[in-house]
DNA sequence: TGCTTTATAGGTCATTTGACCTATTTTTGT
DNA sequence: ACAAAAATAGGTCAAATGACCTATAAAGCA
């Protein structure tokens, strides 16, 4: 790796760390290059003004999340590739969690309020879900006819649930349970 | 209503109008106050410091929510309370939008980031959260005997198709019809 | 009417912040 | 080894901001 790519990475870090810590207006070039440990001029070289710095860890961001997911579900395949009913439950339990419990979580609320503003941002973020939902339907067309339908089913529910999941009358337990008849009774259905 | 109430629902309407126009780090005291059309020191003798007017702002957004929610409701009712089918159908039309048609939605995606790093206002949104479901529930009651799933399911739901429903595989109609089948599935077999 | 409380106004101050600018120092390629 | 490019450092500046402080003006009330 070259140091470029070296010193990117350890700025697009921090940054993200401070953006969990202290939120979007936390995230100051000055605060970024102390927790990096270069000064403002070094981080201003690489990044020369706030919104590039904005784009670039958004991006990284993904690129680290996508691996996140993919090494989470490198778990499931195997043990439950066998039955479709194992497969499904396993899935529920790493998708619905209490945001609390998920380190990327905060990071996503913010994205979420920052998109609002930022066009390219907005365009990464969407960017990001549409091909998480592309991939996720060809992982789920092995144990189900209509993988669009659990997707489409299960992606916003998981984010809102990490928003509010706590909030609802149903226990998380009866919850999954819940989702997982949904998606058996779709999959005999069709 | 007396001076008080008066002035402090104008500086927490335009509050809530920079929010949503700028985020949060747009809302600055000096802004407000120029925007409600009086001083900043007028507006800080309402609201002596930021944490206080965000606050305020935050319960005065809910309560201004609470009543969207109630008359958006009182549509349906005239019309389709006689068929469940129809009474869910015409709920699904209501909660499941994208984001950028709805304009409070944007406000709730700054109080989900602002939530993480403040305590108060974290309760507030939670409280907020309690109250919408337990008040679905009991009004959903009439039309199926698992009134809690249902409302398990379809809030977090809204809550994520809002963020990010426009990216995926299925269209709108395609998911409404879906979940409209997931429910009346749920009322008959139980 | 006069007195007290409420409301409004104007100003100051230390800090923070992003954006620049201009040196040096270090690394790279030849 | 040396010229060019990449990287690092230090400093400046104007603008914005939250928190105070003090002085009027308006309203309420005795």
């Amino acid at each position: 790796m070259s140091k470029r790519e070296n010193v990117t990475a350890d700025i697009l870090k921090q940054t993200i760390a401070i953006l969990k810590a202290e939120g979007s207006s936390g995230v100051t070039m000055r605060q970024v290059a102390n927790k990096t440990g270069i000064t403002l001029s070094n981080l201003q070289y690489y990044f020369p003004d706030r919104t590039k710095l904005f784009q670039a860890m958004c991006e990284f961001f993904f690129r680290q999340c996508e691996k996140t997911i993919l090494s989470e579900l490198s778990t499931i395949n195997v043990n439950d590739r066998a039955s479709t009913n194992g497969f499904i439950k396993k899935l529920l339990e790493m998708l619905i969690v209490d945001g609390i419990n998920d380190y990327d979580h905060s990071i996503f609320r913010e994205l979420w309020a920052l998109m609002l503003r930022d066009k390219e941002l907005a365009e990464t973020v969407h960017r990001f879900y549409r091909n998480y939902a592309n991939w996720l339907v060809q992982l789920i067309s092995q144990f189900t006819p209509c993988p669009e339908k659990v997707v489409s089913l299960l992606i916003p529910y998981a984010d809102g649930y990490e928003i509010m999941g706590a909030d609802l009358p149903l226990e998380r337990n009866a919850i999954v349970e819940m989702l997982s008849e949904i998606i058996s009774q779709m999959t005999r259905k069709k």
